[in-house]
DNA sequence: ATGTATATGGTCAGTAAAGGTCAAACATGC
DNA sequence: GCATGTTTGACCTTTACTGACCATATACAT
């Protein structure tokens, strides 16, 4: 059930969460070794997982003495995190991105695992079939649907 | 009179039974092997015998490693909610009826109000303005979205 | 300073390993 | 014969993972 990138996303949210600081530092080639797997695959694990959608931030350098650089970023205001999804425009929403918003909105407590949940409904993409309509309007509409709910839902807070 | 079908929902049935979790999670491929049949054939025992309405949620990972599982709702304090929800059937399903719903349940606690108002927000028409398709294919898509998403609810009575 | 060797990390296309969809064929009961 | 339910196969999408090739920083000798 467990992927290798799965262990190797836990090992590093491990990391993180003993580190007295906001951010670890890694080596590439020595986290592949541990892991018994090819260099680049941490890069997979590293933009599959530590994106900026989902509250991390990486950074590195090359050469002798080069590394990789994780930042766990500040939990967000639920304000900040309302405005980020509704900058998503419907040109560049797609359900992948708006399920990373969710993470990060859930493990950040803005909104409850539950009401994750239920917006993640909005983004199942089978819901549409039988639809006479293309791609493209499937994720228009998920993304008016989803920028809706999340309104509604925090709608209190102001 | 037993179909193949019929064979593999028992065997799914009985393996939840057994199972001292309250889902189980499958392989497509092994299973469709095991019972000599095409993979989709799983999909079309899922779809047909595994529905919300059946007191049932699916959930599934594609890719490498990937899974399908297997939920079994709970029926005791939710019975209620769920008859009510089965009587929204996409032919008579409308937005106004699972307001109502809506209303009751949280009334009495299923729901929060911050997830009534996030549920009612998918049953607005006018999010669905623009589309090239008929009123009632409106409250058929609503009327799925919402049962998955109250299926969604269901999930976590345990 | 300059050049070169060494040590890192980055990118991207390709492959493999899942699961999903849909329409058409088939079967069964009325 | 028709309606309904079952079964299949061709084709699609997503996710995981690797390897060849590329880019950049440091170390060190000259």
């Amino acid at each position: 059930m467990f992927t290798l990138s799965d262990s190797i996303e836990d090992y590093l949210k491990k990391l993180l969460s003993l580190s007295s600081r906001y951010y670890v530092d890694i080596r590439r080639y020595e986290l592949s070794r541990k892991f018994f797997c090819a260099p680049s695959q941490i890069n997979y694990v590293l933009s599959s997982r530590f994106s900026p959608e989902r509250g991390y931030l990486v950074e590195s350098r090359r050469g002798g003495k080069g590394y990789i650089r994780i930042y766990r970023l500040e939990p967000l205001q639920s304000r900040t995190w309302m405005e980020m999804v509704e900058q998503l425009t419907s040109a560049d929403f797609n359900p992948v991105k708006a399920m990373q918003f969710l993470k990060r909105g859930s493990e950040e407590k803005i909104i409850t695992q539950r009401e994750a949940r239920l917006l993640e409904t909005m983004l199942k993409d089978d819901l549409y079939n039988g639809l006479p309509v293309m791609k493209a309007q499937v994720h228009a509409l998920q993304s008016k649907l989803f920028k809706a709910a999340i309104a509604e839902v925090l709608k209190e807070c102001y």
